[in-house]
DNA sequence: AAAAGTAATCAGGTGTACCTGACAAAATAT
DNA sequence: ATATTTTGTCAGGTACACCTGATTACTTTT
């Protein structure tokens, strides 16, 4: 019962978080789409920095999204810059998708940013967030398996544990 | 140095909830607008359930949005059947935008649904997490002020406090 | 009573994330 | 060598969150 309440409060400020995340990109810093990190042409970007030269086809299958969808989505991004197309020597039918160095910085800049909230954290603070963060994490991981087990989401789950950890890994090494 | 180290860790599992947070509603709870509770008719909903019965000029204000846009989603969420508009009786141009019965408990099913994944911590990482959540977003907050001092914004932040108070009190009574 | 505000509305637009259906070109299977 | 499958394209569509400009109806100011 005394669980329940305490759960309670961590979720309305967990509403409370993400409804400031919200606030703190429109209103302050112009350009950080956090909220487009996980879609559409931030998903390509993600998808393209774990692995590079993709077809667009492999795109679309581990990004679970129609190839048509796909295809516009990297229209745009080669429009901004971000990626390149080339036809694949083997396959002239397929077309293989690739960062720019554009892309890249790009990609860094959306995923390594440090919330600047965070330096409010000591660093006993951070060490318990970072566990309380896996332990959520973890559990998420196994509520999406649980409850999505088809093959389209479990590449797709994997992608997002390379992409992750990639991520996680660039930001220790710097 | 370290903190920059254990900073870039925590950002980078703070990206991973994010985006673990996008998938679980994707595809996993076909409905729980998570994204949505924070833009457009969200907004709304959470407006008028800290303050009902508002005039469109006002909410259109508080929410630091044009009276068309803001129009359009009343409109649509009149037709969800979430909230009812009468015209005012002191001032008849003004119309008055209220929550509806069904409306209550739909922002209450979006704001207080206590998200599943809290349940793997136990008492001490849940009071932690609640610290640290406290910690940053009041930063946030303060973040938001620095950035964007306008009035609107002062009128935008309170309604926010308000809102999130309400809600916090909500869970935390229940 | 006329002028100046104010609260809405209508009409039309932009950008983003998706989708379906139809089809061409190339690769593979028979 | 023909049939089938696969990769990608084109065309067109939906839904959502916004926006600007013009206009109507009502209120307040002068």
């Amino acid at each position: 019962m005394t669980d329940l309440i305490n759960q309670g409060k961590t979720a309305g400020k967990l509403v409370e978080f993400g409804m400031l995340q919200n606030i703190a990109e429109d209103d302050v810093q112009h350009k950080n789409d956090y909220k487009t990190l996980f879609q559409g042409q931030g998903k390509i970007l993600l998808a393209l920095s774990d692995n590079d030269d993709l077809s667009q086809r492999d795109l679309a299958e581990r990004l679970n999204m129609t190839p048509q969808s796909l295809a516009e989505f990297v229209r745009k991004l080669e429009k901004r810059g971000f990626v390149s197309r080339r036809k694949s020597t083997n396959d002239k039918r397929v077309i293989i998708v690739s960062l720019t160095e554009e892309g890249r910085l790009e990609t860094q800049r959306r995923t390594q940013i440090i919330p600047k909230y965070l330096r409010v954290l000591n660093d006993e603070e951070l060490q318990q967030f970072n566990n309380i963060l896996d332990k959520i994490n973890g559990q998420m991981y196994l509520d999406i398996k649980d409850a999505d087990p088809t093959l389209h989401n479990k590449y797709h789950q994997l992608m997002l544990n390379h992409v992750l950890t990639k991520i996680r890994t660039d930001s220790k090494d710097q």
